[in-house]
DNA sequence: GAGCCGTGGCT
DNA sequence: TAGCCAAGGCT
């Protein structure tokens, strides 16, 4: 059986040259691909993770500006990393960067080149190690991702464990310009074959590619989305709004800040009711209703806001819009305030 | 190994 | 419009 992913030679290296041709031809210019700090790739490399380029891209000019090297994230307070990161979602990666920037500071600054090394940086995998010692270093590791697994599936028309995929990887990888490659595997999946109406006709592995746009069973993955209502509470203070730190046995958004919350599989009444209960107020506002999806859940959300005075109960604090940012926040957040700001 | 973690552009 | 799904890693 192993025999079946060992290529003959030529065609290997057939696969090769189309997928660099491809690459040399039409590879985008991405502030990442500008030189290969390995700061850099390793930044982008995180903010990429079931993250779309589009996305990425104002978050990560902006991460630079604010972090330019490895040492200003390891000096910096990791409210800091994930303040600027808030909006991108997974806020977990701010964490474990801003955690391998220190640990790559007390290892003597220098950003590792080995691979093994790279590995054992947190929030880094073999997908993202691989990438890094290949970009930045050309090393020759393989990468695969969503966009690989797809690709390779039609290809040779054949669904493959992920085991099966990485082995697949590694005999394909050519032997120079291997961080090109992978970049330009992945790329091709992204743009070409892409997960539903692949551009097959621009594909530069058209010819040999076992399904050509036929559909593969069993490539999209299964979903059960969910609906559940959310209600927020801005308890508002001259021109202020109390924001609380959702501790770490949350389910989601741990560790962010946030407006009062409630949610579940409830109304909206009883969810505003507990929220009232919790403040002693009698009453709150209207202030508006927006939807929200984390995961494979859809938050139907609305916002009530009540005037207080004194200091509520718990831990938190009063927050003016114009200091939002300090504070490490979903983009419900921003949702909600831009529902208790008047547009102008 | 499966479940879990955010978000919003795209179709 | 509304669902789909992304340059994964961790537990």
């Amino acid at each position: 059986m192993k025999d079946a992913f060992a290529f003959p030679m030529h065609s290997a290296s057939r696969f090769q040259r189309r997928v660099l041709g491809w690459y040399q031809r039409n590879k985008r210019e991405l502030p990442w691909r500008d030189n290969r700090d390995p700061y850099r790739i390793w930044i982008s490399e995180i903010m990429l993770q079931q993250t779309r380029v589009k996305i990425v891209l104002p978050y990560y000019r902006k991460f630079l500006t604010r972090f330019p090297d490895l040492r200003s994230v390891a000096s910096a307070e990791e409210n800091e990393v994930v303040s600027c990161w808030s909006g991108l979602g997974y806020y977990r990666r701010a964490r474990e960067l801003h955690r391998a920037a220190r640990q790559i500071s007390t290892q003597g600054g220098e950003f590792p080149r080995e691979f093994s090394r790279i590995l054992e940086l947190p929030g880094v995998g073999r997908y993202t190690a691989g990438a890094i010692a290949s970009i930045a270093f050309d090393a020759r590791h393989p990468v695969v991702d969503g966009n690989v697994r797809r690709l390779f599936s039609r290809y040779f028309g054949k669904l493959f464990s992920e085991t099966v995929c990485w082995q697949l990887a590694d005999s394909l990888l050519p032997k120079r310009q291997v961080g090109d490659y992978n970049q330009a595997l992945m790329e091709i999946g992204a743009r070409i074959c892409r997960p539903k109406k692949p551009l097959c006709p621009a594909c530069p592995l058209v010819q040999d590619c076992q399904t050509r746009g036929r559909p593969l069973p069993g490539l999209q993955r299964p979903v059960t989305p969910q609906a559940q209502t959310m209600v927020l509470l801005a308890l508002n203070r001259e021109e202020k709004f109390w924001l609380e730190l959702r501790d770490s046995s949350q389910r989601i958004l741990k560790n962010l800040w946030c407006f009062p919350m409630e949610y579940g599989q409830v109304g909206t009444g009883e969810l505003r009711r507990r929220l009232l209960r919790r403040f002693g107020l009698r009453s709150a506002a209207q202030a508006g209703s927006f939807k929200h999806s984390i995961m494979q859940t859809r938050f139907h959300s609305s916002v009530v806001v009540a005037s207080f005075r004194g200091k509520p109960p718990g831990k938190g604090v009063w927050v003016a819009m114009e200091n939002l940012n300090q504070f490490p926040h979903s983009s419900i957040v921003e949702k909600a305030f831009a529902l208790l700001t008047p547009c102008e």
